[in-house]
DNA sequence: GGGTGAATGTTATAATGTTGCAAATCTTCA
DNA sequence: TGAAGATTTGCAACATTATAACATTCACCC
């Protein structure tokens, strides 16, 4: 990963997978939790593309796997995901996507693509620093934060 | 209403709803738009308070007032006011709240507070400003800005 | 190898949002 | 006026997203 992996780009995105589940892996060990195969495997299906993924979706795609699953199995394993900061939820898309800052403390700004539905994840600093200055000047405390900026990505956006 | 009538201040709230109206009835006239019974009562219905109201509250709320409406009906009411500025959605509560800056183009900031759920909305343009930098430098066009921030207002938060 | 807590399975249901079509209402213009 | 056309509403059914409650299984630890 690192230096300017733009998802809507051509990428290994197999390495992409492999990379995220490799640092899962080693965060939930970091944190003595357990990331179960079925938790590993809502992971890797998260992570099968750089689109936000309904819970729906997720099930679906566990039936494929001939998992039987009910929508409880699919929304535990988010919890236990989001809970370890593994996976963002996108509320304006009711759909989550794997966190390419896992790890570090970070207030996240998403762009997601109106056309190809893909979202890029930013750490924007500037962005987390306005915000912060804003809510302090209300004497607000803020506790979590959602930025979504939809709109058209580099690549579907023809003027 | 201007210069910071803070919504968990006391205030005069039958103003802030009558300014509402007054305002939105304006708006409506210029754009030639029409402001129904259902609509404007739907909009009263979601100035009744500072926190954001579900679409199913809308809902029995209208029930209350002897109107046996079905889903649709305050679902189209509220893409009306939404389509012409008069209220939010609030993604991260599947609710909606009177926009306290109708007419404007803005992009707004809400602080919500998790213990007594009333949201502030905030024009914030350093966060704007923020974030339209940070999409321009992945030459991405933004279409529609979703900013929440969660967390304890100045009356909830106690140390 | 039995006790304990965490994780999962299972069924049902709640909460939120949409589609499609018919009836009523408003607008316009001859 | 009064009929054509467009907008709005009523209504029934349904789709999607998320949770509750309780039983069962599994992993771990002595």
């Amino acid at each position: 990963m690192s230096a300017k992996a733009l998802p809507y780009r051509p990428h290994n995105h197999a390495a992409c997978v492999q990379h995220a589940l490799a640092e899962a892996r080693a965060i939930c060990k970091a944190q003595n939790a357990r990331l179960t195969p079925t938790r590993e495997r809502v992971l890797e299906l998260i992570w099968q593309s750089h689109k936000p993924l309904g819970a729906y979706d997720l099930l679906a795609a566990l039936a494929d796997d001939g998992h039987n699953a009910a929508p409880p199995t699919v929304y535990r394993a988010l919890d236990f995901l989001l809970q370890h900061g593994l996976v963002h939820r996108i509320a304006s898309l009711n759909a989550f996507i794997g966190c390419t800052h896992a790890g570090e403390h970070h207030t996240s700004v998403f762009l997601i693509c109106r056309s190809c539905r893909t979202a890029l994840e930013l750490a924007a600093p500037a962005v987390s620093e306005a915000v912060c200055q804003a809510a302090e000047a209300e004497a607000f405390t803020p506790e979590d934060t959602t930025i979504e900026i939809a709109g058209q990505c580099p690549n579907c956006c023809h003027d």
